[in-house]
DNA sequence: AATGGGACCTGCGCGC
DNA sequence: TGCGCGCAGGTCCCAT
């Protein structure tokens, strides 16, 4: 899915764009990704409603409604939003008053969104650790602190660090110089230092650019983020290393492919 | 307690 | 051309 800067574009742009727009009818096209309540009382609870503002958690979004209420969105793998007309693939489509419409595409239907009076108390919302801006280089290493698991799917559980994914889990290790295979306790003080500053970096250098469009995503305007172009490691399997011109490595840890730099990254 | 594997889904590219 | 397989930005559940 979309990781954090790909749902932060997201967001950005919707807070333009719909807020405090009346929505006038939901049209579910796959009622499997309306999660709660039932699709009868999703649609009545929606329609005439207000999106009063748009928040993000890590990976989640989650709209703000004039009736108090929260739609609280998780794109999971392949989930976008696309603003503008109606669009025939949508999962769901929001329609706005003034004719506009924000269409839920999912290729792979693993997104799903609820309805509800808060969003706070949802479990996977209470589970989710600070994101990485939200942390000091202190409190990021204590997260790493005897943990037996690898770094790199150390960096990808929610519950120890929340927003980063599969992309930017490699590059932010690339940059630090460090293999993922590493056990997330094994790392010295610099590395751990350094690998803080990395994933900043990198979420931020990623929002800049909109997001990586590798695959299905798409910002609310059906473009594509430019990120990818500047990816450093992530699907680059056999080609020349930017730094050393070694060929890129790519193996597979928790079920993921994760390429890395064997001469590089130590 | 923490870790790894499979499940949830669809669609694409590849090799035979 | 057609088919089967592996793989894809995430997370949950379960066995160990």
């Amino acid at each position: 899915m979309p990781e954090l800067p790909e749902v932060e574009t997201i967001r950005r742009f919707l807070s333009r764009k719909i807020l405090n727009k009346k929505i006038s009818a939901i049209i579910v096209n796959d009622s499997r990704v309306i999660k709660e309540p039932a699709l009868r009382q999703f649609k009545k609870s929606l329609k005439g409603a207000r999106i009063q503002n748009i928040l993000r958690r890590a990976k989640v979004l989650v709209f703000e409604l004039d009736s108090g209420m929260y739609l609280v969105m998780h794109l999971r793998i392949a989930g976008w939003l696309l603003y503008g007309k109606k669009e025939k693939k949508a999962r769901v489509s929001f329609k706005f008053s003034d004719n506009f419409y924000l269409n839920y595409m999912d290729q792979r239907v693993l997104g799903e969104m609820r309805l509800r009076q808060d969003y706070r108390d949802l479990s996977f919302i209470k589970k989710l650790a600070p994101e990485p801006f939200a942390m000091d280089a202190q409190q990021f290493k204590d997260a790493l602190a005897g943990k037996k698991t690898t770094i790199k799917n150390l960096l990808m559980n929610q519950e120890v660090i929340s927003g980063i994914g599969n992309i930017y889990a490699q590059e932010a290790l690339f940059l630090s110089k460090i293999k993922p295979q590493r056990l997330a306790g094994s790392l010295s003080l610099a590395e751990t230092r350094l690998l803080h500053k990395n994933l900043i970096s990198v979420l931020k250098e990623a929002i800049r650019h909109k997001g990586s469009s590798v695959d299905t995503y798409r910002d609310p305007q059906g473009n594509k983020g430019t990120m990818a172009k500047h990816l450093r490691v992530y699907d680059r399997k056999g080609e020349p290393c930017y730094v050393c011109k070694e060929p890129i490595v790519k193996i597979s840890l928790a079920g993921r492919g994760t390429c890395f730099c064997p001469q590089c990254q130590k």
